[in-house]
DNA sequence: GTGTTTGTGAACGGCGTGTGAACGGGGGCA
DNA sequence: TGCCCCCGTTCACACGCCGTTCACAAACAC
């Protein structure tokens, strides 16, 4: 995903580390000619512009990026609660706003609703390890770029180990973790869903899940700090 | 000036008192019917729906309003902090929100925003999704240019699906978000319908809604960017 | 070498889904 | 007011996937 530009620079603590939190990656500028210097090859994502410190200057940053070519959109603008009358005659200049103090989760839910608004849709929920990819939203999974056709029991084993790497499960703690508390099965039933599982990863990466002989299963490299 | 539509009713004093000091004329109902019976000729202004007390009642309501011949725009929603999470989902029921305790300068500054943008029509009328086209406004579907003859909940059912690429839902989900919250039928329901637009789809393109077997359906491809 | 643990192949059976059909309520029309 | 058609819902049944289990072979520890 292309990275959000943020003014000013350096970035509000409290808004980089919401984006950072909501998985946003970001850039920030200190003027616009500063901001088409680092533009990325894609263009911005949107822009989020904080007036708390410095009003003036971020109103000027944000006309400035409603006059490019491109206008640059979405924009949301963070103010402090007083400023709010400083919105009248102005509303040109943003798309949504967020007074301080901010929560993360508000700002989040606004970019959510800006991207969902100019069309863009929003970035999927994934989990990552290496060559594997697993989309939580359509319950899909990829490895070094090839689609994995998994069944439910398999993606969701493949999701939690994922979600853990490096750490060592015994067997009943996959059961009681993937197949529910109240799952009275064989503990074998684990064993040949790591097998098809490693089967379906192929010759080249049936590695990343490891047996830990009288233990249980480990997805991905051990872990030596933590 | 016509007045805004407010829920619950009685309304949140806070509302009320923002409202009235921002010079907005208003009327509160507690039900889409009601709504429709003291609707002035001109129609509302838009609408401010809290859902502080009673979240349930007050998403129906807002897709009550949307789903009128004529949607309800703009539509403001009134929100407590850990209502947040809430929102996902529902990003089309709603044009913007405030977060309690909400001061009556911030809804009036949102408001005055909202009139401003919905003065050029940002809402999209049109849904497409490769060869499928949905027109929100003559509730007229078209696969690949040819016209599809849907019923209603068909092409509800499909509108939601198509809003939402690449994304799996839930038998339970559908029924909520595109049913309605209040509705308690058997999940079966969606199987049928589903059936009858794979039908009506056409052998060629009855593959844009697929099966997630122990999951739900899923429309169209899934995403691996954006 | 012996015992324990894990990999392997195959088979069973349950459950989720597709499918056809019927019910029943609501709206249009006479 | 009565009829009829449309459409949303529900049911019964069949099919096939897939989770589970078993028996046996292989690998490892002592």
């Amino acid at each position: 995903m292309e990275p959000l530009l943020l003014y000013p620079d350096p970035a509000p603590p409290v808004l980089a580390q919401a984006l950072d939190l909501a998985g946003y990656p970001w850039k920030a500028a200190g003027s616009p000619d500063i901001a088409i210097k680092i533009e990325p090859d894609d263009g911005w994502a949107g822009a989020v512009v904080s007036a708390e410190s410095d009003p003036e200057g971020a109103f000027a940053f944000c006309r400035a990026l409603r006059k490019r070519d491109l206008p640059l959109e979405p924009l949301l603008l963070l103010l402090n609660a007083e400023q709010v009358g400083d919105l009248e005659l102005r509303e040109d200049l943003f798309d949504d706003f967020c007074l301080a103090p901010s929560h993360p989760r508000e700002i989040e839910a606004r970019l959510k609703h800006l991207f969902w608004r100019t069309g863009r849709g929003t970035r999927p929920e994934l989990v990552e390890y290496g060559p594997l990819v697993l989309n939580l939203e359509t319950y899909q999974a990829a490895i070094g770029g090839r689609p994995l056709d998994l069944t439910y029991m398999e993606y969701e084993l493949l999701k939690f180990l994922g979600t853990h790497p490096g750490k060592v499960f015994t067997r009943e703690t996959l059961l009681s973790r993937v197949w529910g508390y109240e799952y009275y099965g064989g503990a074998r039933t684990v064993d040949v869903h790591v097998r098809r599982l490693r089967a379906k990863l192929g010759e080249e990466h049936a590695g990343l899940i490891s047996t830990v002989r009288s233990v249980g299963y480990r997805f991905g490299q051990a872990r030596w700090g933590i």
